[in-house]
DNA sequence: CGACACCTTGAAGAGGTTCAAGAAATGTGG
DNA sequence: CCACATTTCTTGAACCTCTTCAAGGTGTCG
């Protein structure tokens, strides 16, 4: 019945430059880590770099590291020396506080940035989680304030990101401070999909990664409204959902949900 | 009974160097803003600049603006042009959608810098509005990248002010994710006069600068129930409440009750 | 195949919202 | 400066949404 599989939602599409051509190193170009040969380049990157400035970026971004499903990418108070930015997998980043609160406040996937939150404090304040294998690049932050010194558009880049994470922080502080349960999961569903999509993925089917307790501490809701909630949606043929496969019957109806235009009912 | 005063909580304690020189301007260097002259520059500025960076974040920071009780510093969908440092004053923003859904994302004060959320799409997403008539510093943007490229420590605040916002709204996240109605108020209130004893004033003494609305708004609850949480707090002899003066008498109480040790009950 | 993690569903209960009314403070214009 | 209008705050009662507790089902992995 789903067509999506746990290949297809992962790292299928992703071409590994390095290991294609270790086998024949002729041209030490390529057996380096290339953004310029990264097809999430458009999503890292800033834009109409010149040839020797993507060089030089290059240079930073010279390490990579795998993370096995379960593994932290990095921990709270752990020490803050890098930013990643992910080239494969799933991860979740969460915040836990002595007293046993827990606080998923993010599902991050391919071509983004994690790790902005060690900055200010030069360690980091949440835990970083693969929800799959993943495979990062390590881009010391050293260096790319060094860089971004010199490169204007790599330093407005690196602006905008942050500035991108906050504005998200904002939709995600109005989708817990003024939705219900189902305009929160309509929301987040409608989220993912359009993440994936840009990814080159489906517009209604997905893969969920995270566990409904996941899911659930994200939007500020208790596992079992959000087992409830998908429920409700399968009842009103708005999604199929077949445990973490979920199929988007009626994008419009999700949108309808979280503009609270169903209020007429 | 409240020895707080709007006076003695606003702009009192702020020297104008400015028009204090402006009748006799002898001395150049004293009649523009002078950071090196302000009482906030520790909350503003990075440490341990040399006499000469000084002078030329002075630059930058040429502009002040004043903004009445009410209206707006920016607004939704405006172009971004600048940051600004609040002088004296305290701001919410909040963000608004088309379909009426409303959320107040933050409350600043005297020393704090708004506007970040602008750089990403270069116009701001959310609304800056004056909870009593203020006064800020206003940054252009592009003058900040610009010295911030040759000001290796400017680089570096700049980088935090944003971190420091992002760890900031994950807080948020938690709260409003995880917390009860009394655990979100005594967060609320315990952070609030954290804050406002950072800049001199009381440790147990607040006057609020914004409505039960608003303060619900923030907290994802009801006007009602902020009414009905500080009244429990009243009976509960955790404080002494007045409209908008606050006097905190048990201060362990609310942390207690926000780090849920007071489950037992 | 059995152990374990994850998911679903039901029933009862708690916490917060909604609706409504009135009181207190604040602002405005004569 | 007072009267009036407006905004803001408080409190009660009924209601509703989400949580809690519990049990059973489904899927996964060694």
């Amino acid at each position: 019945m789903f067509e999506v599989t746990p290949e297809s939602m992962g790292t299928a599409k992703r071409g590994d430059i390095a290991s294609d051509t270790k086998l024949q190193p002729i041209t030490p170009l390529s057996v380096k880590v290339a953004c310029s040969n990264c097809n999430l380049r458009e999503l890292c990157m800033p834009m109409g770099l010149k040839a020797d400035e993507l060089d030089r970026i290059e240079e930073v971004v010279a390490v990579r590291r795998k993370v096995k499903r379960g593994a932290h990418l990095y921990s709270n108070g752990e020490n803050f020396s890098s930013l990643f930015a992910i080239r494969t997998g799933f991860f979740k980043t969460c915040i836990t506080t002595e007293d046993g609160r827990n606080q998923v406040t993010g599902f991050q996937m391919a071509g983004e940035i994690i790790g902005l939150d060690g900055i200010v404090k030069e360690h980091h304040t949440c835990d970083a989680i693969a929800l799959e294998d993943a495979e990062v690049c390590v881009m010391p932050f050293d260096r790319i304030e060094e860089l971004s010194r010199e490169v204007v558009s790599l330093q407005r880049h690196v602006h905008k990101i942050m500035s991108r994470e906050i504005v998200r922080e904002h939709g995600v502080m109005l989708l817990l401070g003024s939705m219900r349960a189902e305009e929160r999961l309509a929301a987040f569903l409608l989220n993912l999909v359009q993440r994936l999509h840009a990814r080159g993925f489906s517009q209604s089917e997905l893969l969920l990664r995270m566990t409904r307790e996941e899911i659930g501490s994200y939007l500020g809701l208790k596992l079992e409204t959000v087992s409830r909630t998908f429920s409700k949606f399968v009842e009103d043929k708005i999604v199929e959902v077949k445990q973490r496969h979920v199929r988007i019957l009626d994008t419009e109806a999700l949108k309808l949900i979280v503009n609270n235009n169903h209020k007429p009912c």
